[in-house]
DNA sequence: ATGCCTGAAGGGTTCAGA
């Protein structure tokens, strides 16, 4: 197999995100694309980007539910196994559509959604927990060949949000869910976008409202997570800024993460992408009602 | 004003998101 481009997008609703869901993967042309809270059962996105998806090259496997959730993943490079869901996930109280897993290029894919938690200590919080523990236990079963991309909804560290005063007492930053997302990694999974940028601000969701994202007001939430012989592959890792501008926007951009030819291929040494300076944290607050 | 946008469902307003 030879270099694969792969992202990780959440959309925030597929359907409203057609026109710029298309041109994005006719202008990015990922090899294998995860997507996150798609909203759409899976017979609605089938019929909705079946067809457009399928004149592009992408087998689709889809793990959808109406209104809310809902994951997918795209590959043009081959497609099996596909399992929707986790063994043993809880539900809130049902089993909602946050999963989906398959083997593209030899590499295990999981299209992750975790639960947002809303509040510290409430059951949704629990929750997302508890979800995160069924993960974890999903991957333990060969996490040397899986990558888990998606839409953690946890923060890894102070530097990928940017206030952390403003999260105090927040989900997404609090001890347990970063004991959660170390417990996984623990299994030997690297955040290839902050190995690649150990300085950098780096965020991929900006909410809404208040001009955020024009003022660089994010978190780093949406995360690549590869085994090692996947890890040692990566050539560029980077934030896709320019999908997130403008007008019908997701309110999270994509990460693209492009990989060498596998080691049994031979396309010669790797050329590192070049350096750039690095840029001071801003230090902003909140911007408050009136 | 934990809802300054956005999306969805269902109905003329509410809930969820992070």
């Amino acid at each position: 197999m030879g270099s694969v481009r792969i992202a990780t997008w959440n959309v925030n609703s597929a359907k409203q995100r057609v026109p710029r869901l298309l041109p994005w993967l006719d202008e990015r042309r990922p090899d294998v694309v995860c997507f996150q809270e798609t909203k759409l059962a899976d017979d609605a996105f089938l019929d909705l980007l079946g067809n457009e998806l399928s004149g592009r090259g992408y087998a689709v496997a889809v793990h959808g539910e109406a209104t809310w959730n809902g994951v997918a993943i795209l590959s043009r490079v081959g497609m099996d196994d596909v399992v929707k869901g986790l063994d043993g996930a809880p539900g809130f109280p049902h089993p909602e559509s946050r999963a989906v897993s398959a083997t593209c290029a030899g590499i295990r894919f999981v299209s992750v959604y975790v639960p947002n938690g809303r509040a510290p200590g409430s059951e949704h919080y629990e929750y997302k927990l508890a979800w995160l523990a069924s993960l974890r236990a999903t991957v333990a079963a060969s996490p040397e060949a899986t990558v888990v991309c998606g839409d953690m909804n946890i923060a890894p560290t102070d530097d990928d949000v940017f206030d952390p005063d403003a999260y105090i007492g927040q989900t997404h930053v609090t001890r347990p869910e970063r004991h959660a997302l170390a417990e996984l990694q623990a299994l030997g999974l690297r955040d290839v976008v902050r190995d690649r940028w150990p300085n950098e601000r780096v965020f991929t969701y900006w909410d809404y409202r208040a001009g955020m994202f024009h003022q660089d007001l994010g978190m780093r939430i949406d995360l690549v997570l590869a085994g090692a012989p996947v890890a040692d592959r990566v050539r560029a890792a980077w934030v896709d800024r320019h999908a997130r501008k403008g007008t019908g926007a997701s309110d999270h951009a994509p990460v693209i993460v492009d990989l060498d030819e596998a080691p049994d291929g031979d396309i010669g040494p790797v050329v590192p992408p070049p350096s750039r300076p690095v840029v001071k944290r801003g230090a902003k607050k909140l911007p408050q009602a009136p």
